[in-house]
DNA sequence: CTGAAAGCGCTTACAG
DNA sequence: CTGAAAGCGCTTACAG
């Protein structure tokens, strides 16, 4: 197949390649005449622009890049589908690269800002945790969704995520209200710029409040899959500890854990209570339908694209809370007395 | 942030950009020591090659696009994975490119042969039906996975799939050895180049066989999301009639529908059998555990990037259809008598 | 309103 | 082993 370049369409209407560009780019400085001529041409030659080309020369792309981290979690793939939508009209093109969740999204966000001389770039469920240098490093408007990004304490860098901390707490307190004392945790511990670490110590915090004692025998660590949170189940339930309630960090870790759950003949929630975080579409289909705390996707991602709008027009860094919801599912019940 | 250019590196280590190019290029034509003093530049400004420029001079680029039509699908994110990790060290660069469910695959396919002058592309997960014109249009090596492209007879078209009429009919011939005579279907019906047709086709047929007369108020047409197969069976509930399984077109349709069901005081697999396509993971950890006529993602993959390969090497086109898998789950069973 | 020329970041023959 | 020059497909001042 041949590739038909500006040259090809230039030609074919008689026409400098100057004058296809102007057409292209609608400029308003060409004859009516001369433009139909062209455009003619470009759908009868079928001509793409090379868009990599065309950045090429440009000085000010009006482009922003959108990094997820992480293939396969359905939440960022929503989330990533709304940002998109949230940029429609905005007169900025919306670079999106889908990366693996052990990538580095900052290699990332260089690669696409040398490719594409991006405004800036929007990262979706990343992990700030023990990356400063990697962030200062990275000098571009940056927005950080899902998390907070305040203790990075940067006039570039602007945030828009859940109070993580606080829906942790708040997921607990939903369970203390309905009677359990003893709550058994699933995701992993870490230090600020994180979000699932953020939840468990927010959980914890609330079941101290509450005069739970926390017993690290009731928690076991696990990522983001299926796999590692039904494994981590298993090897929670082996300890033979008692629970009647479960907080996971993820709607994809609570479906590994009721099944998990379930194979150790323990019902959800007549035995179990589960609730977990995210709030994605398939809560409302699985059996029993899951609880969780909802992170509200098309604000988060407006409140991202507002965020960086402003950061490239120069106005100021903004780290934005917004409510989370809880979505009532069928996977919590009074603890059975 | 600046943009660091071959240039900035070619300064840096007192060379010419066209011995930075070689030194990039793993050219062999290079003193060590330059070689060394380059890549220490290299390190040193954080430079990254444009991609984009890098290509646009380059007549053979050893590159092939892969098109994945859907999203949200979850069994073509897990095959476009494993296409990737099939693609490793054939010394070909994999670019992906991942559009909407009705979005053109073939404007995709074009845009991506401008810009990276692809060798060939992959199509994951397209659909063929009415679409011939197009395809012909596109003189490119193209592979088809998931979906038969036999009929297209072109000698620059390969495909690999799953026998889907075939594939139906043992779904269909499954149920009805455990004794189901009443099979409701969800899905669309359509012609050849499309799965879900020839899958349902398939499916009709063998019931046929087996004097099961086929009624049209025992099927509902739904797409591959979660809620249009929750409607749909709704829908399909609500006339009232009798049936003891269910073949649905994924495993995403058929925890839409067994969530339906449920809510309609129907149990499954007790009073409802349900059988899906795909095998996607979730199927093992939802409650029931989905049964599924399993499509081999990693075979799949290793046969696309095979075929891909022959094809580019001008060896001839091929139509393989690979072996589905039986996935047992706990959806179905014995119909009571 | 239009075209010729320079240049974006890179590669590739061609000289030396 | 190395550099200068041309050119990939495009845009952008600059002339006219």
């Amino acid at each position: 197949m041949r590739i038909v370049t500006i040259k090809d369409v230039a030609r074919a209407a008689g026409v400098s390649i100057s004058t296809v560009s102007r057409v292209l780019n609608d400029r308003q400085d060409v004859d009516p005449q001369t433009r139909a001529r062209v455009l003619a041409m470009v759908k009868k030659l079928n001509y793409i622009r090379n868009q990599s080309a065309s950045n090429l020369k440009q000085l000010n792309i009006a482009a922003i890049g959108v990094i997820l981290s992480g293939r396969r979690n359905a939440f960022l793939t929503d989330l990533a589908e709304e940002v998109m939508q949230a940029g429609q009209g905005t007169g900025f093109q919306f670079i999106m690269d889908i990366i693996d969740e052990k990538a580095s999204q900052f290699l990332a966000a260089r690669k696409l800002y040398m490719e594409h001389k991006l405004q800036g770039v929007i990262f979706l469920g990343s992990n700030l945790e023990g990356q400063e240098n990697e962030v200062k490093r990275l000098e571009l408007p940056q927005v950080y969704a899902t998390i907070e990004a305040k203790h990075l304490n940067s006039d570039h860098i602007s945030s828009v995520s859940i109070n993580n901390y606080q829906a942790g707490a708040k997921a607990a307190e939903r369970l203390i209200e309905l009677g359990h004392r003893s709550i058994a945790l699933l995701g992993y511990f870490s230090k600020a710029g994180d979000s699932t670490g953020q939840r468990l110590h927010g959980a914890v915090d609330a079941m101290k409040k509450a005069g739970i004692r926390y017993d690290d025998r009731l928690f076991c660590e696990v990522g983001f899959t299926l796999e590692s949170a039904y494994k981590g189940m298993k090897t929670l339930l082996k300890r033979g500890m008692d629970f009647t309630a479960l907080i996971t960090c993820s709607d994809i870790m609570s479906i590994g854990a009721v099944r998990a759950l379930y194979e150790h003949g323990k019902r959800v929630p007549k035995d179990v209570s589960v609730i977990g975080f995210d709030g994605i579409e398939l809560c409302n289909y699985t059996l029993p339908a899951l609880t969780s705390v909802r992170q509200p996707t098309r604000q988060i991602a407006a409140e991202a694209v507002r965020l960086m709008k402003a950061l490239i027009q120069d106005q100021k860094a903004e780290h934005v809370l917004v409510e989370c919801q809880f979505l009532p599912g069928e996977s919590i019940q009074e603890v059975k007395s």
